[in-house]
DNA sequence: GTTGACCCTGACGCTGCGTGATGATTTACG
DNA sequence: CGTAAATCATCACGCAGCGTCAGGGTCAAC
């Protein structure tokens, strides 16, 4: 006769799951101690290892009873009605991982865009070493604040969200480039404008007007960007930079 | 604005489980109307979209608030970890398969044996017949009882079961063998003819003393037993049938 | 104004124990 | 033999992720 405590350890489980098994009527122990002391017979242990064995194989406490309490129970049919099941969740869960793969590659994807050739053509690096150019004072403010909140935002981009974000900047551009005749100050030049620095500022980084206004001026000063947005329209890197300037002007006071 | 209904049959999920995240804080409306009625949002929809995906994936809930409320969270990190753990699953998956198609085998194995040799190279059946001839009122008493109460003993056994039960019964013929010189009044004989009562009764059915002496009976009258028993030495049947004789009149009354 | 569809907030149930809390009992040690 | 350390017992809450009533407002339609 085992006390609970050694059944534990001979088996391996602990004394509250002796308990639980108790309580559900699973494995009840043969006799009692006067005391109220559980006391178990090697029978219980060996029902006990049974149970275990079940347990491994993924069966529910209750059916384990069953399995164990009804001697006309089928086993075989049970057991191979749980492998089909075990199968099934084990089909899922491949399936659960090539899905967790292509997500992983397609993170992958939006980390790689990030750093190549994000920003329309352009790298945040690059961006950010005009700014160190452009002002010490601006970059100690901002410079820091902008990577650091940029790379927050972007890290979880994916694909799909930068060919979104790509899509609306060409947008913009084209719409611009379209008004490009009514000069900077146009009201739908002013429109858009105001989108692209939201823009800015939903995806990448919070775009001060100090900071909208040094980029303007990267469009012009930086000939890749420069030559990058005349794609669209011969001057409108210029134009752009204009417009940029006018827009926080009229918003940064 | 989406009411609870509308989300839920928009998402497939339940509107019990939107006013579980709500609780949780894993997806909170937008919105509620004057009345408290929870008002979701377009946003609050596709923040739901993403809710599920993870959730396919197999993440906990607390885990998918981290991953879309922390913007600074490492996603792929998490998706490669996550992975591990999926992969893992998996294997413990595999492996508790293979398991559980060995205990099949064994059952089928323990079928097997159990309809072809299991009771010392002869079948219930060739046991059931005999009792038919052996007694017309033993059959109606006892007959049917023994063979689906021996089916239901017997269903799951496995192979090592009945190498195990085959041995004890070996052990026993061979000690009776061994005190055939000293007739089957002796203790000894009468003490593992006790022992055989009890593994069958134990193993295959409630062997009353009349069944145990018509057992005892068909070793004589049918030669196939005969020679079975014989094998452990000669005239053991002969012997067995007086000692299980002696041993029923001795407890029967 | 009444019906029916929908909304709300509790709150318990399920699985398989882990983890105390609190008190009785047994065992070990000096 | 007395006391401390183990071990025992019985509550009972906690976790995950909702399902499932229960009891009671709200809203639009007829």
């Amino acid at each position: 006769m085992y006390k609970v405590k050694e059944m534990a350890d001979l088996s391996g489980v602990s004394v509250r799951t002796l308990h639980h098994y108790d309580e559900i009527g699973l494995l009840i122990p043969d006799s009692f101690s006067p005391s109220g002391y559980r006391l178990y017979s090697k029978t219980n242990l060996e029902r006990l290892q049974q149970i275990l064995f079940f347990k491994e194989l993924g069966f529910g406490l209750v059916q384990i009873k069953e399995i164990l309490d009804q001697p006309g129970f089928d086993r075989k049919e049970a057991m191979m009605a749980h492998k089909e099941l075990l199968i099934k969740r084990k089909n899922r869960l491949e399936s659960i991982i090539e899905t967790v793969e292509k997500t992983i590659q397609s993170i992958e994807g939006g980390l790689k865009m990030k750093e190549k050739e994000m920003f329309d053509g352009f790298s945040m690096e690059d961006i950010q070493k005009h700014k160190e150019k452009y002002s010490k004072e601006a970059r100690k403010k901002y410079g820091a604040a902008i990577v650091s909140e940029t790379e927050r935002k972007t890290d979880s981009y994916t694909k799909e969200d930068w060919a979104n974000i790509s899509s609306k900047t060409e947008e913009i551009y084209k719409k611009i480039a379209s008004r490009m005749d009514y000069g900077p100050e146009d009201e739908e030049v002013q429109q858009e404008v105001g989108k692209w620095r939201q823009l800015i500022t939903d995806n990448f980084y919070d775009c001060t007007f100090d900071i909208f206004r040094g980029l303007g001026d990267l469009y012009v000063d930086d000939p890749r960007f420069t030559k990058n947005i005349d794609k669209h329209k011969k001057g409108l890197a210029s134009f752009l930079k204009d417009a940029m300037h006018v827009y926080c002007d009229r918003h940064s006071k």
